[in-house]
RNA sequence: GCGGGCGUCGCCAAGUGGUUAAGGCAGCGGCUUGUGGCGCCGCUAUACGGGGGUUCGAAUCCCCUCGCUCGCCCCA
């Protein structure tokens, strides 16, 4: 029989992993407490058509990234290849927008049909904030801050927080024009891959990995200078706060975002260990996404952030912690009734709230009491054919050879550990 | 979708045309029918991703294919 394998871009996490992924769940989830953010599931599986409505039906993600398929009733459905279409969503189907601003964070499993690489897969993990129904700019810098702090609680160090804004849509129409018109009066010296992009997303131009291509757009017109006055003005803010709260940034006015949906503030925190996929987290502001779903109009920033990125990061720096849950009492066993009694004597240890292996094997004692020293455990406590009988146990001190072997009614063991 | 690199036992890893494909770790059994951490011995019945081809002979060369990986694109 051939094996099955995982589908590509699907990745396993196996016991020694976890641990790592559960200290930063842990950590998020005490952040988000913290800063009164509460907690909100959405399904995996929507209708297409709010991702492609949400994020924009020309952007990589929407055109050639989607795992749609139709379901049996011929709907076509999306496995979310982002959360924050579901979370606006879920907002407005369930009015919460009236009662206010919302302060929200989301965690789980993204889909996108990619190439995989490193930090990269079809299947992958974020957890996110979204504020809705905030306006203004210290909201901004709010949402950054609970993103650095998390990070930094984490020992993740060497990022770098990059930020610009990309003003409003009426500034984006105009820049885009503008920027379009000096493209098209270079058109030959660059590159094929921008040429293309003239058409399709003029601003991604700005992103171009090209040397050529960069040296050339140091002549074109800025997204900074096509911004009204307003937009100049509410960046000065979100700066002015990042500033007072002490979070370093870089001004990055070529960083654009892929996501339609963002305005203003966009932001990328990134990190030179990651080799080609740089970005921890990114993220902005999206004010008009809420009434783009339907919804009342919203002003609202949020962020993403990728666990598999995150996880490389920690595990390069050599923080993982290997937590591996070492019991605090092995069970050895040997014979019917001495397996039936060690089962119950297992139970009894784990209701009192002890971490109890048993070893089930039924093997030689040497066999097992090797299995026992090498679980780590201090203690190890033996049932044999004679302790069955009598209803007793030995306990032994795997790690202290002064101590001696005792010999006490099962019962009586735990009350011996509670005290050891 | 497009490039580059790589695929030898559960894991790591020698071996680049020639008798039975090293070794280490882990696992299992034994030395030691009921007492561990060391050591020694043995085992894991056809392990060279798969399929073709070249050759007297291939893990080693060629072709195809699958998978992994890094990069492009894009993003977390």
């Amino acid at each position: 029989m051939e094996a099955i394998q995982s589908l590509r871009g699907m990745v396993d996490l196996l016991p020694v992993q976890t641990p790592l992924w559960q200290r930063i769940e842990a950590t998020a989830r005490e952040h988000f407490r913290r800063a009164a953010i509460g907690e909100i599931r959405t399904p995996l599986l929507e209708a297409t058509e709010l991702f492609a409505r949400g994020i924009g039906e020309a952007t990589d993600v929407v055109g050639k990234e989607m795992y749609t398929f139709l379901d049996r009733g011929d709907r076509s459905c999306t496995l979310r290849p982002e959360g924050t279409a579901s979370v606006v969503r879920a907002a407005i189907e369930h009015g919460l927008l009236a009662q206010g601003p919302q302060r929200l964070w989301y965690g789980g499993p993204m889909f996108r049909y990619e190439r995989p690489q490193k930090g990269r897969q079809r299947q992958f993990h974020q957890i996110g904030v979204e504020l809705l129904g905030v306006a203004d700019a210290t909201s901004d810098a709010e949402a950054i801050a609970v993103a650095w702090d998390l990070l930094a609680d984490l020992g993740v160090d060497g990022l770098e927080l990059e930020i610009n804004s990309l003003g409003t849509n009426d500034d984006r129409v105009r820049y885009r024009s503008e920027l379009v018109a000096w493209l098209q009066a270079h058109h030959d010296q660059l590159d094929a891959d921008s040429q293309q992009r003239i058409a399709t997303n003029p601003l991604r131009v700005l992103d171009s990995k090209n040397p050529a291509t960069q040296a050339l757009l140091s002549g074109a017109p800025t997204l900074a200078d096509a911004l009204a006055g307003e937009s100049h003005e509410r960046f000065a803010q979100v700066r002015q706060a990042l500033e007072e709260l002490g979070i370093p940034f870089v001004l990055n006015p070529r960083l654009v975002r892929g996501l339609d949906y963002y305005g203003h503030t966009a932001f990328e925190i990134t990190s030179s260990q990651l080799g080609a996929q740089a970005t921890v987290c990114g993220g902005g502001r999206y004010d008009g996404l809420v009434e783009q779903l339907g919804g009342p109009p919203t002003a609202a920033v949020g962020w993403a952030l990728g666990l598999e990125r995150l996880v490389l990061l920690l595990s390069q720096a050599g923080t993982m912690a290997s937590e591996a849950a070492v019991p605090d009492l092995y069970v050895i066993s040997r014979g019917g009734a001495a397996e039936r009694l060690a089962l119950g004597l297992c139970r009894q240890g784990r209701q009192a709230g002890l971490v109890v292996e048993r070893d089930p094997s039924g093997a030689a004692f040497g066999k097992q009491f090797k299995r026992a020293d090498r679980s780590g455990a201090l203690w190890a406590a033996v049932v044999g054919e004679e302790e069955a009988a009598e209803g007793a146990v030995v306990l032994k001190h795997l790690r202290d050879p002064q101590q001696q072997d005792r010999r006490l009614p099962s019962g009586a063991v735990l009350e011996l550990l509670a005290k050891a």
